[in-house]
DNA sequence: GTTGCCGGGGTGATATTATAACATTCTCTG
DNA sequence: CAGAGAATGTTATAATATCACCCCGGCAAC
C-alpha cells in the first residue's frame, strides 16, 4: 500500500481508508495463521502506524491511543510494536526510533527502506541482494537497511 | 584496523597501540586538513572508540573519560561523538545506539557494517553498490546500512 | 594592548526513548 | 468452575539525547 505523499485529497483518503481495511483484515489472517492474535490494542496500533504518512513515534502512538483505550503507558505500546514486529506487521526505522507499517506481512528479515527527508514517506523493498563485501566467513542473520533522500515527488 | 574478536594477548596489544598511534595521528592530520581541530576531549573520545573491541555506548564512553578530564557530562561525549562522526572518524551503529572508530577517515557518506553478536567486532566496508530496487526518481542522500550475524571466528 | 568575536567546552536541567518488575484480568480448556 | 498461560495494567526507573546558558581562551581588528 505505501504510505506515500501524494497520497492527498478526499478520493485518495477513501482508497487509504478501504486499503486500510484491506489491511487489517489481512494482518488478522496473518496473526492467525501464526496460531497469534490481533487484540485491539495491537490493531489500533497498527491501525495508526499503517495510516500514518512518516514513521512513527512509539510516545506518539502513546498519544493516540490514550483517548480511546482508557489509560496507556509505555509498555502498552512497546509490546504492541514489539509483536507487531515479530509478525512482520511494522518495521522499525532504527535511524529514526521509529515505526512504519508493513501491509506485505512477510515472516522473513528485514525490508529495505527509503525514506523521503521532505515528505517522510516510506518506500518498503524486500529481497535485497547480498552484500558484495561480506567478510570472509561472516554469516548473516539480520539486516538494517535505510536510505534517506527525496521521493520523486519532492524533487528540489 | 578493525576491531577484531581475534585481537588477543600481549603481541597483539603491542601492534593495536602502535596502530592506534597511527590513528590518532592519521585523524589529527584529516582534521587539520578540514580546518578543523582534534581537540584533547575529542582525541580521548576517538581513542576509546578506536580501542573498544565492540561498538561503545555513549555513557559508558562518558564514564570513561571522566577520570581522566575531570567532570564531564552528556552533551561533552555527544559534543565530541558528533564532531567526530561529521569528519568521518567515527560511525553510529544506528541499530545499537553504539559507536564504533574507523581509521580510514572518509568524507563520504554511510559505511556497510557487519557486526558479530558473539564478539561485537565490526568490519567495515565502503562503497556499497547502488540498491537495485530504489524507487522511481528516488534520490538518495544518506544510507545505513548494517548487518548482524557471526564473524569467521565465531561460528557455532 | 584592548576589545570583541567565536569555537570549544562546562554545567544544570530536561526531553525522549525504552525496559524492569510485579499485579491484574482475560481466555481458553478441561 | 478451576487452573494455566497469554495479554494487559501499573509503577517505577533506566538508558539515550538535547537544550540553554555560561565561561574561558585564542586571535584578529582596531
Amino acid at each position: 500500500m505505501g504510505v506515500n505523499c501524494r497520497d492527498l485529497g478526499l478520493h485518495i483518503r477513501q482508497m487509504r481508508t478501504d486499503s486500510l481495511n484491506r489491511a487489517l483484515a489481512a494482518a488478522e489472517a496473518h496473526c492467525a495463521e501464526r496460531g497469534e492474535k490481533l487484540t485491539p490494542v495491537r490493531r489500533r496500533v497498527l491501525e495508526l502506524v499503517l495510516t500514518a504518512e512518516a514513521p512513527v513515534k512509539a510516545y506518539d502512538l502513546l498519544d493516540a491511543i490514550k483517548p480511546g483505550e482508557g489509560t496507556a503507558k509505555p509498555p502498552t505500546v512497546y509490546r504492541a510494536l514489539d509483536f507487531l514486529m515479530t509478525a512482520g506487521l511494522v518495521h522499525k526505522v532504527e535511524a529514526l526510533n521509529a515505526f512504519v507499517g508493513c501491509s506485505h506481512a512477510h515472516d522473513e528479515g528485514g525490508a529495505e527502506l527509503f525514506i523521503c527527508s521532505d515528505c517522510g514517506s516510506v518506500e518498503e523493498r524486500h529481497g535485497a541482494p547480498e552484500p558484495v563485501h561480506t567478510p570472509d566467513g561472516f554469516v548473516i542473520e539480520r539486516s538494517v537497511v535505510e536510505h534517506f533522500g527525496h521521493c520523486g515527488s519532492c524533487k528540489h
